[in-house]
DNA sequence: ACGAAAATCGCACGATCGTTCGATTTAATT
DNA sequence: AATTAAATCGAACGATCGTGCGATTTTCGT
């Protein structure tokens, strides 16, 4: 079947590389994506695969960008159709979880790729910093939505709430992926209610009224 | 000056290569570790190095193994001389924390091995596996005797807990080595009296209580 | 001090890496 | 269908990788 989008032959081709390239920098890492490798997992030969990126480390953020584009068309945009507050904060973090969890074979590219670039400075950690940092953006604008729309007290640190969240999937990744353990997804569930704790409740709590209406 | 264990020459130079290996594999990871890397930082031959441990895999197992003793003097040993329960467990966290924290330049064998291993089966990843174990399992224990203490609600999950704790040090690893940001270490501290909430007061609750006395 | 044993070196091997370049095939344009 | 442009290939390069082996030096036990 023709590609989805327009392409003329050489984006085609392009895509495929980048499909198979995205499969293997998730198991590898990015640090272990190899030319060859890819060559061969998609039949053509090393310098026909070259020639579409110039160089590995083009390649290297080309794949940091599908990687995003995906991550944005799976947890991001459907969470965006979830009224503002605790819906959407919640819908952002379950799509979330539930995309490490569901695939076994292959790792969170945000996660496993700032674990291996956090010392390597250049290109490819800028562009991967760029995407992650966004993302967290994302979710600490839920959370701050959350706070404007009553759901959570006005009197707790945004920032803080989004780093214990963020911390919950990188413990979740780590249970499931590294130790095999299948209670991960459930410890990540239950830590979200409980870092939001008692202010999951749609009842504004007393403060919150005050600082509404002040 | 002399190494501060007995150790017949032989023994004196493999730990002088295993420092060299560790400052190495913290920082371009377990997979990025190489002899002839190690070799020019030692000062010696490709083979000279290669022949104390037989095998790149030996090398790296050695390097966990390091590692792990390292970790225990450092951040375990201290904390069994704090009593059991909760300021034990403040221990643990706060200098597994602080250990992470101080040193900017290399990363956590623990936390970056994990993502790098987490799809590639083998001893290297059994014997890391086995390490973060049985930290895991000391953290652990130690929410167990808070709770045995008097110190934190017995109707609490331990493992969910310990889960958590380890979600707030990975969060503060991810922020402070990849992100650069300076408020890692606060976000920890205040997860970590978040996570234990109120139950950190020394009076045991009710429930408690009603436990204890059963 | 001498001989055995351990430690270290130098060199080479096959493999894989990213990259370059000219030839060649395939697709797009007129 | 002919011409141009794009895409792909094949072969080679220097570098680095882990590893093996024989020679050589250094240490250790007597």
């Amino acid at each position: 079947m023709p590609p989805p989008v327009a392409s003329s032959k050489g984006q085609h081709t392009r895509s495929v590389i980048l499909d198979a390239a995205l499969a293997l920098a998730t198991q590898v890492g990015l640090e272990g994506l190899s030319i060859g490798a890819l060559a061969e997992s998609t039949g053509m030969s090393k310098s026909g695969v070259f020639a579409h990126f110039g160089s590995r480390e083009e390649l290297q953020i080309s794949v940091i960008r599908e990687y995003h584009h995906r991550f944005e068309q799976e947890v991001f945009f459907p969470s965006l159709q979830q009224p503002r507050g605790l819906p959407r904060l919640r819908s952002l973090f379950e799509l979330w979880v539930r995309r490490i969890a569901q695939e076994l074979d292959a790792g969170c590219l945000f996660i496993g790729g700032a674990a291996e670039l956090d010392d390597r400075p250049g290109p490819v950690r800028d562009a991967l910093a760029a995407s992650v940092s966004l993302w967290l953006q994302s979710l600490h604008r839920a959370v701050v939505q959350s706070q404007q729309q009553g759901h959570l007290p006005t009197d707790w640190d945004a920032g803080q709430v989004t780093f214990e969240l963020h911390g919950l999937v990188l413990a979740m990744h780590h249970e499931a992926r590294f130790l095999r353990s299948a209670m991960a997804l459930d410890h990540a569930r239950r830590g979200f209610e409980r870092v939001l704790g008692q202010a999951v409740t749609p009842l504004p709590h007393a403060h919150v009224v005050d600082q509404v209406t002040s």
